[in-house]
DNA sequence: AGAAAATGTAAGCGGTGCATACATGAGAGG
DNA sequence: CCTCTCATGTATGCACCGCTTACATTTTCT
């Protein structure tokens, strides 16, 4: 570990992590720059270059954090969902992650990457397998792949269109009811749709 | 409407537009900017300004076409939707029009937006009321509101999901066998989510 | 101690959004 | 027909950006 003096910075890489957080924090509508987590860092504008080879780099470090972070919220929210209410614990957990951390979540999801970050991809497996796990341990006879797929897209387009404005995210407890309603409602809905589509096929 | 000169060039407006998408269709990957859309319609750097107040304006401009043109799509897919399966091919085709135009889509829904235009607003209305449309019709009893959404978001989550590499979308076959599956196997497993539930509840 | 590698700085290129001031020409009022 | 007005174009300039290249400082290895 290098050592703090005048000169040298001591562990630029960790503070730049931790600039970029606070801004994304601060100003969710502005872009990560470099200069400004190198400004924040107290250093020269081009100081974070020898850490990162380029802002993608940067950005997918803390996308990176971001994916870890948000599995822990997840894990928070329930440990072993199976009831439809409690997958819907978990639906809401990942939107409120989203609007709670709206620019983390969009340098996360919404920035074209390049998927050369094997810190990044590996946190993305890590959060796809936490939900492949749920899905596998709830639906014990559905095909696991093609449905934890559906289930982590939910979420996460329910995520997108509250981060866009979609829908009313007026007060926490209002997305929370809505997404809780959305999940129910698919899930209870499917029973019905099964019934019209028998009957219309007579 | 002005008549084009040497100097005036009689429907910038519209010829900014044009540029934005070919600009969007030719490089997905790089940012819309207003200098390149000047340069493209052979304009002065600052000319766009006049009709587009800032770089939102223009963006918001491409983005509501870009709703108008995949509600066309939708409705392509399937007029009427009432059968999961025919509820999946409208998913399809929300997916696969994200992935064939993956720049503007990301205009549309990623970048974040103060929804200060009235004709964003109003095109994601009209796609907002397409959808909800659909499942009223093919779902009599649920609770509209809380079902559309559900809907929305799952066919919006896939589509983003599959844009940001999450998924294996080598070839426009994969992609839709993918979103058919997650699509049949959400309907499909809610039954056995129920059943499982109830089974546990006792 | 001296060489080499790591980590910082300084300067500069071409790009960007956008504000401000100026140029051009089309259409309305007389 | 002439002039005035104003919509629509241009020119210029500022501050910021990503990134490169060259140089300075410090640590570490031999």
């Amino acid at each position: 570990m290098p050592q703090a003096t005048a000169y040298h910075h001591g562990d630029l890489r960790a503070a730049c992590l931790r600039a970029a957080r606070e801004l994304l924090e601060e100003d969710g509508s502005a872009a990560l720059s470099m200069r400004a987590v190198a400004r924040r860092a107290g250093v020269s504008p081009t100081a974070p270059y020898r850490h990162f080879p380029d802002r993608e780099a940067l950005v997918s470090a803390v996308a990176a954090e971001g994916y870890r972070e948000l599995t822990e919220q997840l894990a928070m929210a329930h440990p072993a969902p199976a009831t439809p209410e409690e997958l819907a614990e978990v639906a809401v957990a990942y939107v409120r992650f989203a609007l709670d951390h709206s620019a983390l979540f969009r340098a996360m999801f919404a920035e074209p990457c390049d998927s050369d970050s094997e810190e990044r991809v590996a946190a993305t497996a890590a959060i796809s397998e936490y939900v492949r796990d749920i899905v596998r341990r709830a639906f014990p006879g559905a095909d696991p792949e093609a449905l934890w797929t559906a289930v982590w897209g939910l979420a996460h387009g329910l995520a997108f269109l509250h981060l866009d404005g979609k829908f009313d995210a007026a007060t926490p407890e209002a997305v929370a009811g809505h997404v809780r309603a959305a999940v129910l409602a698919l899930f209870g809905a499917a029973p019905a749709l099964s019934r019209t589509a028998a009957t219309r096929s007579r």
